[in-house]
RNA sequence: GCGAAAGUGGCGGAGUUGGUAGACGCGCUGGCCUUAGAAGCCAGUGAGAGAAAUCUCGUAGGGGUUCGAGUCCCCUCUUUCGCACCA
């Protein structure tokens, strides 16, 4: 259902803009590779290939049931060797450019099974498959260089429409910080420790130095300790934590204390080296200067393990002491014992103490990223091969241009062994190395999923190339994407790695924006019972019974008004019944007053909407038709409710318009329409109107399948077709209104006394502020509330209110 | 633990810049229509008091700013999403 929704949003969006003259494309793929397809297929005792394809066909029935505007003939899937060879092919760009590198990095790893496993498959620490221990092994890992582009990808200046959150969200990720790099002596060495700091300020304070086990110097020192020392027992429980368990643990730090001492450059003290679990290797240069007094997590290391403390900087409200202090003191202040520096306040002292150990060779200062690069090797059956060849000789190969793309071996049995399959393909792995022809071994390793969805936008532009991904001309004709849809999930890692790769891509010449999306609209999901739709959950609504029972146009409608498109939005059974009911209403309308709606619109049309493609084109279009009721001469002729509904007719146009043109807002713009539809069968009599009267009724009718058009374009297109109109609705372009008819000549005014609701007046347009201030002071309720009191105040908000302020 | 959001009737949700809280829909109640049901139509529907006019309370909880707060500020709680203990 989760997809039904989404596509009914998008749907909407293409109808939109169709309707205002855009040519618009609206595409399909599949991210078909990975593990869920991979375990899908081990499940059902088949083959990936297999069950994608099928999934696939499954879901192309029901989108097109649904009469999504899809075209068809840009399809994609990345599972398929004519899109994944692409792939393939910027791995290659990627090497070449020095962004593809090959570096050691830590995986949870199950003995037993021989395997990586995912942080998914890691439960309590154990292995999801045979429950042995996981343990973190240090393995080979091509990665991409996102890192280069750090800068770049804080910048978000051409993108227009981003969500503030998705936005912050990613510059949080990429973390950009100021800092300090500064440079401990070992004692008794000439080895140099470096570490980074945001607060160089606290410097004087540092009393204990905390590494990470995976740290080099660490694992030099392990070398001469004996096997089952209490340091390499140390690390090796720290190090066999998953990732999950080390990230999620709460507050509990522990360290072993290594025996050896660092020289903090400023005062030549010596300061204990620990080696500790909250101490990370990926950020900043892996090692801190513990300042215990200003830094929380330091605080707590040093009080369990009793390592002394030091004040460098004075609380100027009230004044610290050791012994007391029961949590670091991390704001900023006065520094203390801090040699010439003392006496300066903390913030401004960062860049003096930088540049003074600058000048002084004991550091520098610094930028750094929290963004590490992306890994992008994964040791699974089901993705894109790496096109990398090992040859003893030559050392690593690039597979040639020609020999792409490397086709994963199809004749693999799946769930036999827990190692990926790729190793047992002996035809598959032993090849001859392109240079110099002798027996070579191919990469097993597929890549991460994430690099098939971070380009599929562009290949739809030219998505049946097979000489390039696509060609420069066509992705600039539609790049970059003017509307994207996905979950709020996908807010940093795709939309970054996306962006990422839009740039790599502009680099190489390919395509010349520097976003790949310029709009993005985070959709919610569905729930049904509070909780997301899910299989094992059993809480799956089917989406083809309910659109075998009611009909595609009552699912969208249903999906679009349950709630705003960035929500999430529950499932009701009630609630389809209802949009339904709402249908049938709108038929009847029709049904009931077929011959009236046909007579008195066949020489009418609503006002076009500018057609804004063509304005962008800068080609004139004539505004050649005229608004239906703007010709019928007095007023005096009508009746006030036959005035009202005409009122609600064009307040309804400029409401859904504007809800969908700039707010995005679906579900309001459909009630607005239900609001509309009720006031249409609130005339009784339509038999008994007038000509003018008839035409205004009509025009009220017809302005229903106008604007349901994008919502519900099956009714739409029929109830048109059905009075008569020659052409299609959605060639006929928006609908607009005309601002003469929302003009009313009374305005209801609020009063308030003290705030509360005491009265309403009606007050002619014209009224000046003086005679509604009369008005409103001769209401019955408002002198019995005003009784024995003075009035202080009046305050009139334009066309709102009136508040008295009263005592 | 960190980062980002959200919390409004029995339910889904309205409430564009601080200005009538609860639009619209669902559900429920009563009535009409019908041999009966389905469908449809009409009326009502936040809580409490009142015959009514009307009054009091009410937007997760607690404070604050304002003539006026769902909306702005501070604190707390709960839920959702992401995560790589960010020095």
């Amino acid at each position: 259902m989760g997809h039904v929704s989404n596509y009914s949003i998008a749907d909407a969006i293409s109808r939109y803009k169709m309707m205002q003259g855009y040519n618009v494309m609206q595409p399909m793929g599949y991210d078909s590779f990975g593990m869920p397809a991979e375990n899908f297929a081990i499940q059902h005792n088949s083959h990936p290939r297999i069950t994608t394809d099928n999934n696939i066909d499954i879901m192309r029935k029901q989108f097109d049931m649904m009469g999504f505007g899809i075209d068809w003939e840009r399809e994609v899937s990345t599972c398929h060797s004519d899109y994944y060879k692409w792939g393939q092919w910027f791995f290659k760009k990627m090497y070449q450019k020095g962004l593809a590198y090959k570096k050691t990095s830590f995986q949870n790893w199950c003995d037993d099974c021989q395997t990586v496993l995912a942080n998914e498959q890691v439960e309590d620490g154990k292995c999801w498959r045979c429950s042995s221990e996981v343990r973190q092994k240090e393995l080979e890992q091509w990665f991409f260089k996102i890192t280069d582009y750090a800068e770049e990808l804080l910048d978000f200046s051409e993108v227009i429409d981003w969500p503030e959150r998705v936005k912050t969200m990613q510059t949080n990720w990429i973390g950009k910080s100021f800092g300090t790099e500064i440079w401990f002596k070992l004692e008794n060495s000439e080895e140099l420790i470096k570490v980074f700091t945001t607060r160089p300020d606290t410097i004087f304070g540092c009393t204990f130095m905390a590494l990470p086990p995976e740290h080099p110097l660490v694992t030099s020192w392990l070398i001469d300790e004996q096997e089952n020392s209490k340091m390499h027992k140390f690390c090796d429980m720290v190090m066999n934590e998953d990732t999950i368990t080390r990230t999620a643990e709460d507050t509990t730090k522990e360290g072993i204390f290594t025996s050896k001492f660092a020289i903090n450059p400023v005062n030549g003290e010596k300061v204990q080296i620990w080696i500790t679990n909250y101490v990370v290797m990926d950020y900043g240069t892996g090692a801190v200067m513990a300042v215990p007094a200003h830094d929380q997590r330091d605080f707590e290391f040093a009080k369990k393990y009793d390592i002394p403390m030091k004040i460098v900087i004075q609380n100027m409200e009230e004044s610290l002491v050791l012994e007391k202090m029961k949590e670091a003191y991390v704001e900023p202040g006065i520094l203390v014992n801090s040699d010439k520096f003392d006496g300066m306040e903390s913030t401004e002292s960062m860049k003096s103490i930088s540049k003074w150990m600058t000048e002084n060779s004991m550091g520098k200062e610094t930028v750094t990223y929290r963004l590490r690069d992306w890994g992008v090797s994964r040791q699974r059956y089901w993705g894109n091969p790496i096109p990398v060849i090992y040859c003893e000789d030559c050392g690593t190969v690039l597979v040639s241009d020609e020999d792409l793309p490397i086709k994963l071996p199809e004749n693999v049995e799946l769930g036999k062994t827990t190692q990926n399959p790729l190793l047992s393909v002996d035809d598959w792995v032993n090849v001859k190395c392109p240079k110099c022809g002798k027996s070579a071994r191919r990469e097993t390793d597929t890549m991460d999923t994430f690099v098939d969805s971070s380009w599929y936008y562009a290949r739809y532009a030219d998505p049946k190339n097979d000489k390039m991904p696509f060609t420069k001309e066509l992705a600039d004709s539609w790049l970059p994407v003017d509307q994207y849809i996905g979950g709020i999930e996908h807010a940093v890692m795709h939309l970054m790695y996306a962006r990422f790769f839009h740039k790599f891509m502009r680099d190489l010449g390919m395509v010349n924006s520097n976003e790949p999306f310029a709009r993005l609209l985070t959709q919610g999901m569905v729930t049904k019972d509070g909780a997301k739709m899910s299989k094992s959950k059993g809480n799956v609504v089917d989406p083809q019974y309910i659109i075998d029972r009611y009909g595609a146009d009552t699912v969208r409608v249903f999906m679009l008004f349950a709630s705003p498109p960035d929500k999430d939005s529950e499932w009701s059974d009630e609630g389809v019944k209802g949009a339904f009911r709402f249908l049938n209403r709108v038929w009847r309308l029709f049904d009931e007053n077929l011959e009236i709606i046909k007579e008195t619109t066949n020489s009418h049309e609503f006002t076009r909407k500018e057609n804004l493609a063509a304005k962008e084109r800068e080609e004139t279009q004539s505004k050649n038709s005229v608004t239906l009721s703007g010709d019928e001469g007095s007023d005096s002729k009508l009746s006030t409710g036959i005035k009202k509904l005409r009122y609600s007719t064009h307040f309804t146009i400029k409401k859904v318009l504007n809800d969908i043109e700039n707010r995005m807002q679906f579900n309001t713009a459909i009630a607005a329409v239900m609001e509309h539809l009720n006031n249409v069968y609130s005339i009784k009599d339509v038999e008994s109107l007038n000509e003018a009267e008839k035409a205004i009724f009509a025009e009220s009718c017809v302005a229903i399948p106008h604007l349901m058009y994008v919502f519900a374009p099956h009714i739409s297109e029929e109830l048109w077709n059905m009075i008569g109109k020659g052409n299609m609705l959605h060639e006929t372009g928006l609908p607009d209104f005309n601002e003469e008819y929302l003009i009313q000549d009374e305005i209801t005014y609020v009063i308030q006394i003290m705030g509360k609701v005491r009265g309403k007046i009606n007050v002619s347009v014209d009224a000046t502020d003086d005679e509604i201030k009369k008005l409103a002071l001769e209401v019955e309720n408002v002198k019995k509330s005003l009784a024995g009191k003075n009035i202080l105040k009046m305050i009139i908000v334009p066309k709102k209110l009136v508040s008295i302020v009263a005592k």
